[in-house]
DNA sequence: CCTATTTGGAAACGATCATTTCCAAATTGA
DNA sequence: TCAATTTGGAAATGATCGTTTCCAAATAGG
C-alpha cells in the first residue's frame, strides 16, 4: 500500500508508528516461503522469523496470500536489481548473457541453491490455483525472456552472437536452462557443475 | 509392501479382500498431488480423487507422505515406461535424443503441462524438508542424466551427434532444459513453444 | 461352523492452522 | 490536554487438518 512513502519524506500518518520496517521483514518472509513453500511456511513460522507478533502481521498484510505476494515481489525487485548491476558489467552481448547465466548458476548452488527460487516454487506451487500468483510468474517469464532476447540482438548487432541463430528462440531456451538450474539448485549435488551448464549453454549462441 | 504380489498368484492373504487396485488409486493421486503440491492436497481431497473412505486410505498407506511416496514412486514407473518406449522407436542417438526432448515437450502442454511435473514439484516444496523426497528426487535426476549421457555417446558412436562435445556436460543442460520446459509449462503459454526449445536444444549436438 | 484377520466407512479425536479480538502504548491534530 | 487513530502483543476463535476408533462385512484356515 504505502511502500512508496517509505522512501519519501511524507508527513506521518497519525497513530503509533510502525517499530519495524516492511523490507527487512520481508527479507526474512522469502526465507521461509522459498524453502518451506507457501503452504508448509505457517503464520507462526514467518511472524518467528520476521520478529513480529501475529496481530502486528496482520495489521500490516491482509492476510497470508498478500505477506507472500509482497515477498514475491521484494523478491524480484531486489534480484532483477541485481542481476541488472550484473549486466551493466558486460562488455558486449555475448558477456553479458554469461554473467547472466553466471548468475543464476551461482544462485543455484549452496544454500542459496538449497532455499530455491521463488518464482519456480510459485511455477509448481500456486500457479494452477491461484491467479494473482500464477500471473506473477508469467510476468516474471516474460520479462526475462524478453531480457534474454535483447541480449542475444546486442550481441549479434555487436558480432560475439552468431547472425544466424533466431533470438526468440535461443532466448526461450535460455531462460528454460535458468531454471531448470534452480530445479536442480534444490537438492544441491556437488558444486560448480551449474556453471558447467551455463558455459555449454553459450555454445548456443555460437 | 506387497505390490509385488498383485501381479503373481500368490495365496490370498487372510481377511476381507481390499475391493480397489492401489495403482489405479495411485494415478488418481498422482493428479491431485501435482496440481496441487503435497501440503494444499488434503485427505479429504485424496480420498474424494481415489474413491475411497479416509479409514480404507489409512489401512494401505501408512500415512499421508506414505500416499505421496507411493504416488511418486508409481509416477516414476509410469513416465519411465512411455519414455523408454519412445526412444525404443528412435533410429540413431540423436534421434533418441530429439524424442526425449520432444516427450518433455509433450508433457509440458496444455493441461498435463499445468498439471506438472511431480519429480519437479517435490524438488521445489519437499526436497529441503524431506530427505525421503530429496533422495527420489536427486536419484531421479542421476537417472535421467546417466540416460541422456549414454544416449550421447550413443549418437557420438553412430555419427548423428558431435565428436567434440562434452557427453557429461551436454547431458546435464539436456537435463536442465527439460525441467526447465516443465517449469514453464506451470503457468501454460501459448502452444507449441516447447517443441521449439526442444529443436534448439539439438543444437548442442552439433 | 468358528476363530482370526482384514477391509469399508462413518464418526470422533486432538493438534494446528489462519485470523480476530482486546487492551495498553504511542503518535497526530486540535 | 483531549479525542482520534494506529501499533504491539497476548489470548481466544472457529475451521480444517491428519489420524484413529469403532463396528459391520468379507475372507481364510481349521
Amino acid at each position: 500500500m504505502d511502500t512508496l512513502s517509505t522512501s519519501t519524506t511524507a508527513a506521518r500518518a497519525p497513530g503509533r508508528p510502525r517499530e519495524f520496517e516492511i523490507d527487512a521483514a520481508l527479507d526474512k518472509a522469502i526465507v521461509v516461503f522459498s524453502e518451506r513453500g507457501y503452504h508448509a511456511a505457517s503464520i507462526s513460522e514467518l511472524k518467528d522469523a520476521m520478529g513480529l507478533a501475529a496481530g502486528s502481521l496482520y495489521k500490516a498484510f491482509k492476510d497470508k496470500k498478500a505477506i507472500f505476494l509482497a515477498s514475491f515481489d521484494r523478491y524480484k525487485q531486489v534480484r532483477n536489481a541485481l542481476l541488472e548491476a550484473e549486466i551493466a558489467k558486460g562488455e558486449n552481448g555475448r558477456d553479458k548473457i554469461a554473467r547472466v547465466l553466471h548468475f543464476y548458476a551461482e544462485a543455484s548452488q549452496g544454500e542459496m541453491g538449497r532455499r530455491g527460487c521463488l518464482v519456480v516454487g510459485t511455477a509448481s506451487e500456486l500457479a494452477v490455483t491461484d491467479i494473482d500468483a500464477a500471473e506473477r510468474v508469467t510476468r516474471s517469464h516474460a520479462r526475462t525472456e524478453a531480457l534474454m532476447e535483447s541480449l542475444v540482438r546486442e550481441g549479434q548487432a555487436d558480432g560475439t552472437v552468431g547472425a544466424g541463430i533466431d533470438p526468440i528462440h535461443t532466448s526461450k531456451i535460455l531462460v528454460c536452462v535458468m531454471q531448470g538450474m534452480r530445479v536442480m539448485g534444490k537438492t544441491g549435488d556437488t558444486t560448480g557443475q551449474a556453471f558447467l551448464v551455463a558455459d555449454t549453454a553459450l555454445r548456443l549462441l555460437d
